[in-house]
DNA sequence: CTGTTAGCGCGTTCAG
DNA sequence: CTGAACGCGCTAACAG
């Protein structure tokens, strides 16, 4: 309620000098100092961070904005941008699109007119709307989960690609080759990155990929009930499944457990995302884990950057490797005489480490 | 980057009429207005909130200060506020303390600075400190999944003790009289109401409880595992856990792998908090089901009746009612001879509507 | 080391 | 129906 100005009276000395006293900037007496200190304490003043954005037109606020606040992969993002941001001293908002490109452009806007230095973005999908209305603005972004076109923007995520066919790969070394792909929508790059991952692993044991085994639908485990429900009608049916991220392979679980069956025994599945270890109650799922923490953190970290030290530059590229967890929930595939024509192929040997690879892929 | 005055400037007007255009307020002709917003489309021109809020001494945001956002009942409650702000055209901050009081200061202390209209507190244990500066800044405040002392603040909350209370009582049905309680930090109000609950279900039948069985230590997974270990040692064994989270149901269903005990044969575990659909892959655990996404909704109303009708006036307390969902991890105890000297009590019958009563709590 | 001057971009107030 | 003047609380740029 004081202002600077009460502060000052009180005191004895300018409002300038308050300023100085609570930014440590320039110079001040020892003993002035002490004076402001006790005045600002007995006032309980507290310096009003609107007027100060006005003026040095600096919000030392961020903003995280993705698209889904309930999924633990994001909320797990938010904690390393926060912990990242926090560290100097910056605030952030955090904003729920739920995939939907309206309320994306909405919440940006919404965020330029309250000036924030910089947007973490997972975009909703086409990304080109948004980066262009945040370029306008000259407020500097970085992408999370997602690639973009342009080379000029920053972007922090896992490498899908490398993922997906360690996740393949591992199924194919199991002996499976019938494998059905259920994936978000088409439009976000993590889904195509997913399907070229697992069309990769499958070309390389020369299986053509059946279309109709692949299906793009949405990352909620809505359409994962939905598409695996579709794909146990196919004939021949698939061996295993690849649910494009954890929501997607609860929902295929669910599917399957309505069916009657079981997992690993007569269906594998596996997944990328992993959940955080305090909800599952016995880790079963295998998957691609991927480095949520440090995705959030570097990518505060890059935004921060560019905030202070360096403006301009070229777009960086950071891609992070996520790691193959195996457990319980793929397995060869059933040599019962099963309507899969295919069942009998055996395991692929002696290309463990090669699966493996893609650990190490971290080009940022 | 284009300001009022430019707009004002193409548009043949002054600054004041572009104003008034943009803000619905006043008259303006029907001319006028259609020259101002040609000029507004043409710059690209975004109003400043920052220097709007200097002005007006209103941010149009609130906050919502959470322990922990990666778990899903806060931020099922954040898609509650986020809903209701949104549909009234204000923004939200989320801020996440990790139960630690001096971060919550710390954040309060930010978001008073940055001039928030309102802030709804799921505070970290004592909230006396953390009301008392925000009363002294005359932010508005409802408290949120915690009882607090005073009377003069809103508050909108499960009710835990009732809660609780239909939790163990359906342990005693089946025949339960040893059970052990693995609950939060003393501090927190909930832990206090779940104990209570626990302990008037028990106390209807006549059991006194010993106090080795009811732990306090902390609402996370890690907490939840040493407890249940803790508690395996003790003799008579329980045959039933009562876990006072989500989280501590978790740890304690790992203690139990670890130690070989099935569930329900060997132990039966009921825990509050439910997790969203999505998650959970064969919904198992016995709960109670708060409605998280009410209780962030219904929050943000009172914050933001109060931003606008009523100011002033005694504090509301709306306490929501939790609804017992029954599931396979709850079971009669074990008539084998086991080291429990109680295991052949029976269940007690004829109080299931009684047990369900609590369904139709809100006070508010 | 400290103070003075000016103005960030907007909206309130009061005259036209 | 429209405009001019003023100030919200703070800090950059310059004196001293």
């Amino acid at each position: 309620m004081a202002n600077i100005r009460d502060v000052a009276r009180l005191a004895g000395v300018s409002s300038m000098t308050v300023s100085r006293v609570v930014n440590g900037t320039g110079y001040t007496s020892q003993e002035t100092r002490a004076r402001v200190e006790r005045a600002i304490a007995e006032l309980g003043y507290v310096p009003n961070a609107v007027a100060r954005q006005l003026r040095s037109k600096r919000s030392h606020t961020i903003a995280l904005v993705v698209t889904d606040i309930t999924n633990p992969f994001f909320t797990t993002i938010a904690r390393g941008v926060e912990d990242e941001a926090a560290g100097r001293d910056f605030g952030v908002m955090f904003c729920n699109t739920d995939e939907s490109d309206a309320e994306e452009i909405a919440y940006l806007q919404m965020l330029i007119q309250r000036q924030v230095d910089g947007v973490l973005l997972v975009p909703a999908s086409n990304s080109g709307n948004s980066l262009r209305l945040l370029h306008a603005h000259r407020v500097p972004v970085v992408v999370i989960d997602r690639r973009v076109r342009s080379t000029q923007i920053d972007e922090v995520r896992t490498d899908s690609e490398a993922g997906a066919y360690a996740l393949v790969r591992h199924l194919v070394e199991l002996g499976h080759r019938n494998i059905a792909m259920l994936s978000g929508r088409r439009e976000i790059s993590t889904s195509v990155d997913r399907v070229a991952g697992y069309r990769r692993a499958l070309a390389e044991v020369g299986v053509e990929v059946d279309s109709r085994l692949v299906l793009y639908r949405g990352y909620d485990a809505d359409a994962g009930l939905r598409m695996a429900r579709e794909i146990l009608d196919a004939t021949p049916r698939p061996t295993a499944i690849f649910a494009a991220n954890n929501f997607i392979a609860f929902g295929a679980m669910r599917a399957l457990r309505e069916a009657g069956i079981r997992v690993p025994d007569d269906m594998s599945v596996v997944a990328f995302d992993d959940l955080p270890d305090a909800w599952v109650m016995d880790p079963f799922m295998t998957v691609i884990n991927q480095p949520a923490y440090d995705i959030g953190r570097r990518a505060a970290e890059l935004l921060l950057e560019r905030l202070t030290a360096a403006p301009a530059g070229a777009g960086r590229k950071c891609v992070l490797p996520g790691k193959l967890v195996v457990r319980g929930s793929s397995a060869p595939p059933s040599r019962l005489p099963a309507t899969d024509g295919n069942g009998g192929a055996g395991p692929v040997r002696g290309t463990g480490a090669r699966a493996r690879r893609h650990e190490g892929i971290a080009r940022c």
